[in-house]
RNA sequence: ACGGGCAUAGUUCAAUGGUAGAAUAGAGGUCUCCAAAACCUUUGAUCAGGGUUCGAAUCCUUGUGCCCGUG
């Protein structure tokens, strides 16, 4: 039987380190299931393992796209699951780590099988949203399944539109894809939260971005300047210092909004891990504990 | 020290003597293919004491604190 030891919690708690412990333990290779680690024009805005701690450890999904690549958590699902296929060739253990719950979801659960949508659709809503708002786009959804209509956030979007190109481009219902059925993985998980006071928590995203600052992010997103637009850079610590660069704000206010919008990061995060029962909690930092639990739970399965 | 001004939510600002309101922070939540994205909900305040009044954030008074000017 294969173990995949899952590693949970918010950003800039510990997982990283953690994860490298872990896998040294027992000898296996790291996933990392985070939506921005893996694009390597982004390095230090998304505090990725340093060169050292990459040396250590072999890691995937770090480093391994370009922004410019079309990426989202339905290819993260297939092809983390050949990368784990691989490694338990040769491993009992992998250890995954991130802080992406929709990609932890993925991996662990699955999702129901979606037909593949060309990005031109998408497209072609997005510029009706800008163009006439999200009335006509809810209108047509309603329309067409209007049982998922129902149940959705209709002042969301990015959800409105998803539905859409589904309905559209499969000629069925959103909804008659979404059976929900978990999907039989080929090994067992064990889910291990990090949690932390809500207060040192932030104190610790305050510091690692005045770090990150010190690292040199502005050149490195002063060097991506010419691909704001991508999907990869819309992401916290990116977006606020772009705006910098346009002379919308002082450096010192993009700071202090990078700060925000990752302790708001976190908050969100947290929301979405708290519940899943399967997550075995505890206090960041408890290394050996969490290294017993492992062990004693594999021993017992 | 003297003169003047100000004091309302964590912060910035509203409120004819008549239900203290907003923005923002903070908090809670949603989420099956853009997820570091995109959305939803919400706690919370009249500086302290005395007075006038049916009724005071608002008027009077004392104190405290802050700001400006003069010395």
């Amino acid at each position: 039987m294969a173990f995949l030891i899952c590693l949970i919690g918010p950003t800039a708690i510990g997982k990283t380190d953690l994860a490298i412990k872990l896998a040294q333990h027992f000898a296996t290779e790291i996933i990392s299931a985070d939506s921005r680690q893996i694009f390597k024009e982004m390095t230090i805005g998304t505090a990725k393992p340093s060169p050292e701690e990459l040396s250590l450890v072999k890691h995937h999904f770090v480093d391994s796209h370009a922004i410019s690549e079309e990426f989202s958590v339905g290819h993260f699902e297939k092809q983390g699951l050949e990368t784990l296929n691989h490694i338990f060739n040769t491993h009992q253990t992998a250890i995954m780590a991130g802080g992406s719950g929709l990609y932890v979801k993925a991996i662990t659960q699955g999702f129901d099988e979606l037909p593949l949508i060309p990005a031109s659709l998408r497209e072609q809503l997005n510029a009706r949203l800008r163009e006439y708002g999200i009335a006509p786009l809810q209108e047509q959804l309603k329309e067409l399944d209007p049982e998922y209509y129902a149940a959705l956030d209709v002042h969301n979007p990015q959800r409105v539109i998803r539905a859409l190109e589904v309905c559209l481009h499969s000629g069925k219902k959103f909804s008659e894809f979404r059976i929900q059925n978990q999907k039989k993985r080929p090994f067992r998980t064990i889910k291990i939260g990090l949690e932390m006071q809500r207060e040192a928590l932030y104190e610790r995203i305050n510091q690692r971005v005045e770090l990150m600052m010190k690292a040199g992010l502005l050149k490195e997103v002063e060097s991506l300047l010419a691909h704001r637009q991508l999907n990869a850079l819309q992401t916290v610590g990116y977006q606020e210092l772009f705006e910098y660069l346009d002379g919308k704000c002082s450096l010192e206010a993009a700071v202090a909004l990078i700060k925000q919008n990752t302790r708001r990061f976190a908050k969100r995060q947290i929301t979405w891990f708290k519940r899943d029962p399967e997550i075995h909690w505890f206090e960041a930092g408890e290394n050996q504990k969490i290294i017993e639990f492992v062990e004693e739970t594999i021993r017992s399965a």
